[in-house]
RNA sequence: GCCGCGGUGCUGGAAUAGGUAGACAGGACGGACUUAAAAUCCGUUGGGCUUAGCUCGUGUGGGUUCGAUUCCCACCCGCGGCACCA
């Protein structure tokens, strides 16, 4: 009997089907645990090995919490809007729901064949009018409450697919979908105001189980900075700038004032600007940059001087001028900063550049720094600032702003890096935004009864490039009655972005099918928080983020009871081909698991994706791995039909509980490389000892390694004799008892080197050991005549002897 | 530039409350079976030397320790993220 993964596979992945052994049951009496991966989009070509390195890892999760007897919640669903399915459209004229659907079976086919045990009964798609009609009620829900609003301001654009971004989609200057470079555009935007949860989506990070990078990465993001504003008079025009700095201490060191290009003083004072001319075409210059252009240009800053204009210091009245540059941006903190270029290295840069005046206002607090080389950015002491002079940096902060501030000339300020995120897109396949625009009501949001406001077909897909999306040519939709007022009115017509739907679905999951809420409220309590997250890293600002945001939001309103939606967040690493390179389908090198499965099969697949290595790191595809790995299942199979039904000896039974042992302890750590290489270990031992090995420990072996390769274990389970299926067996215990005390074997150690091992029957005490080290004669070679100075022991394990 | 992660045989990797470095797998080499190949099975496999032994060896240089891949300091290299955030 050989082992053939095509005919066991396919017949128990029907029997499971049919048997729904997946379902999760809402309210059982058992401990809940829901493993979530991150949904895939439906792409055409499929899904490639590396999207299943992370849905082996949660399926195996999964399995080994339902054999502990936890009520498992692992579904699965589509994130379906997106650029790909349109442009597919554009060039094809197929719609996109067409082409969704049909590569929506194509992976659910993947799935299957490679047994991931999905709930299949909660199954979603964003792009289902019943789901995208929460995604749109949970719109109305943030526009009722002031956080989503719509603003004509620049945003990034992305000249190629002719729509606006955020700019957690900007990546280098370029669009992240298509590379194109992007551009600033004015354009009507609705906007959602993410800022208002800045402090509580920094804090929160703190009590989440989440790789430290990823954190990291979102701290950054956010970007909290403290600081204080101060307003500097603008000489003789009773305006004033005000500038934000987290440096107040080094007020005395300011030489000069800078703006951002785009400020509005310069229009306001053009009068008094002597060089206006000069200013304006600067202004026009700095416009017409490209994001490309401008970090390219960070080693070389420009700027110019408004001339005839004077800033004045209010901590002691002291003139400066006053510049426009474009190293200052308008969209951070108050478009304006107060130059130092003795403590910042930006401003010193600009002040060697136009030769301005470079005025040392802190000491370093050790060594001597130079201000002749470069700017010491650090803290220290005052120097050259009047009263303040000799305080500490810290403390100049609090004096110098709390002084001002009474003067009615500063303000203590907190900024964040983080910017409010423009939610429109000018395209068609994605939730159309459910607001009419009436001329005497203004904006008014649907009510739920109309929604889902569905996505109406059109005949053509390309974008306008005007700032309207493809929906705005349908005239019989977008002319409707004012909801309010009845009177003629125009429905919005852009769509949401890519991220809405998925900012949410791992709610919909636990209730899938209600029509009346988002989700039923004891469903919701019995399975949030979703205890273990599995998907790829480059979605740490963007999906993790904003579903964080939309979470908290949800919170607020009482329709979620956890303050955050995903305790527990572990990364895959990328699965990169042959050569270390990225797979791609432009470089022909991507593997197909499909291809795998067809040639050694579903287990085989599964097992070398956990065994190539940790699992959050990035690693090579080695066909030879796959075959070592089929070779070692192969093993198993020819092991368990052999076994004759009897007990076990000693010796193996011990080590089949060491085995127990080991494996949950790796498994609780998400270690999954291991565990395989402690089977292939065991197996190797037991091999040696083939007439040892009974039926009893090949059933441990067999439970232990379900969660791994379910079918193989499944068929053996019947081929020994079993009723019911192996997936419902309890996970094994380990017996510490059957587990044989080892030899002890004792290292002998001179000088902290091994010079010989020892073998003992049980333990050893310190005088025994060191009596039977000193009759040892290859020990005595390297001890005799020398002076002993030191006798370690560490009990069990090893003895060092110090000459 | 800043932040994060990492550097161990030919390759993927194992081992850290400091205690036998290289588990497990792949590859290579040798052998058995075979007319032959594949498959399978067995053996060898970090470097060096004067080879039953010794010695070097976890990116580099220091340090702490009886003992360091593991801890500390300085540096080099690679990967990922951010990018003029005042």
């Amino acid at each position: 009997m050989n082992y053939n993964p095509k005919e066991i596979e396919r017949k128990w992945q029907d029997k499971w089907e049919k048997e729904n052994i997946n379902h999760a049951e809402d309210f059982s009496d058992k401990q809940k645990y829901y493993v979530l991966d991150m949904f895939p989009y439906p792409s055409g070509v499929g899904l490639h090995v590396g999207h299943f390195k992370g849905y082996v890892a949660t399926d195996i999760v999964s399995r080994y919490k339902r054999m502990q007897n936890f009520e498992v919640l692992h579904p699965i669903g589509w994130d379906a809007f997106g650029l790909p399915a349109e442009n597919f459209a554009i060039k094809t004229g197929i719609h996109p729901e067409i082409t969704t659907e049909k590569n929506i079976s194509n992976i659910k086919e993947q799935m299957k064949i490679a047994g991931l045990s999905y709930d299949w009964d909660r199954e979603i798609n964003t792009t289902d009018p019943d789901y995208y009609k929460w995604t749109q009620w949970i719109f109305l829900k943030l526009y009722e409450n002031g956080l989503a609003y719509k603003k004509r301001l620049p945003i990034n654009w992305c000249p190629s697919c002719k729509t606006g971004l955020a700019n957690e989609e900007v990546v280098d200057g370029k669009c992240e979908r298509c590379g194109a470079e992007t551009t600033k555009k004015d354009i009507d935007q609705w906007i959602l105001r993410i800022t208002a949860y800045a402090d509580r989506l920094l804090e929160d990070l703190d009590n989440l189980d989440w790789p430290d990078k990823i954190k990291e990465m979102q701290r950054n993001w956010i970007g909290r900075s403290e600081g204080w504003e101060v307003d500097f008079e603008i000489k003789d025009s009773g305006k004033r700038v005000t500038v934000f700095t987290t440096r107040i201490d080094t007020l005395f060191g300011c030489s000069y004032v800078v703006i951002a290009p785009e400020s509005h003083l310069i229009p306001e004072l053009k009068d008094s600007i002597e060089n206006i001319d000069e200013v304006l075409s600067y202004v026009e210059r700095s416009k017409n940059k490209s994001d490309l252009e401008r970090i390219s240009e960070v080693k070389d800053k420009t700027g110019v001087e408004l001339k005839g204009l004077k800033a004045i210091n209010p901590i002691n009245g002291k003139e400066v001028s006053v510049f426009a540059a474009d190293y200052v941006l308008a969209s951070y903190g108050t478009g304006s900063v107060m130059a130092v270029p003795a403590h910042d290295e930006r401003d010193y840069e600009f002040a060697k550049k136009y030769d301005l005046p470079i005025t040392e206002v802190v000491k370093s607090k050790g060594n001597d720094s130079s201000i002749e080389e470069s700017a010491f950015t650090g803290d220290g002491f005052l120097v050259n600032s009047d009263i303040y002079s000799e305080m500490d940096s810290e403390n100049a902060r609090k004096a110098i702003g709390e002084n001002l501030k009474e003067e009615g000339f500063a303000r203590q300020k907190v900024n964040y890096k983080l910017h409010d995120w423009p939610f429109s897109r000018q395209r068609y396949w994605g939730e159309p935004i459910p607001i009419v625009h009436c001329g005497c009501c203004g904006m008014v949001p649907l009510s739920l009864d109309d929604l889902p406001l569905t996505l109406p077909h059109v005949d053509k897909y390309e974008p306008t490039g005007t700032g309207e999306s493809p929906l705005a040519a349908i005239d019989s939709w977008v002319n409707v009655k004012c909801p309010k007022c009845g009177g003629p009115a125009r429905r919005e017509t852009n769509t949401m972005p890519q991220w809405a739907g998925s900012c949410w679905y791992y709610l919909r999951y636990l209730d899938n099918k209600n029509e009346a809420s988002l989700v039923d409220a004891n469903k919701e309590k019995r399975w949030m928080p979703v205890d273990l997250y599995v998907g790829g890293a480059e979605h740490a600002v963007l999906h993790l983020l904003y579903s964080r945001f939309w979470h908290k939001f949800l919170f607020d309103i009482g329709a979620v009871s956890t303050k955050e939606p995903f305790q527990k967040l572990r990364n895959i690493g990328l699965v990169l081909a042959h050569d270390g390179q990225k797979m791609s389908k432009s470089k022909g090198n991507v593997i197909s698991p499909d291809s795998v499965i067809e040639e050694f099969g579903a287990d085989t697949l599964r097992v070398y994706e956990m065994f190539m290595g940790p699992f959050d790191q990035a690693i090579g595809w080695n066909e030879q791995g796959v075959k070592g790995v089929n070779r070692f299942l192969n093993r198993i199979w020819d092991l368990a039909v052999e076994t004759e039904n009897k007990i076990s000896s000693d010796d193996i039974i011990s080590e089949t509980h060491k085995l127990v042992k080991k494996v949950t302890n790796d498994l609780e750590r998400m270690k999954f490389n291991t565990p395989v290489a402690f089977f292939m270990e065991y197996i190797n031992l037991v091999y040696e000892k083939k007439k040892e090995i009974g039926i009893d420990s090949i059933s441990i072996l067999l439970k232990l390694f379900t969660p791994f390769a379910p079918h193989l274990c499944e068929e053996l389970w019947q081929v020994l004799g079993n009723d019911g299926s192996i997936l419902k067996q309890d996970w094994p215990v380990c017996r510490e008892d059957l587990m044989k005390q080892e030899k002890t074997i004792l290292i002998v150690q001179i000088n902290g080197k091994v010079r010989d091992k020892m073998e003992f029957d049980g333990g050893i005490d310190q005088e025994e050991a060191e009596r039977v080290v000193r009759e040892n004669e290859v020990i005595r070679k390297w001890i005799d005549g020398k002076e002993i100075k030191n006798i370690i022991l560490v009990k069990g394990k090893l003895i060092n002897i110090v000459v």
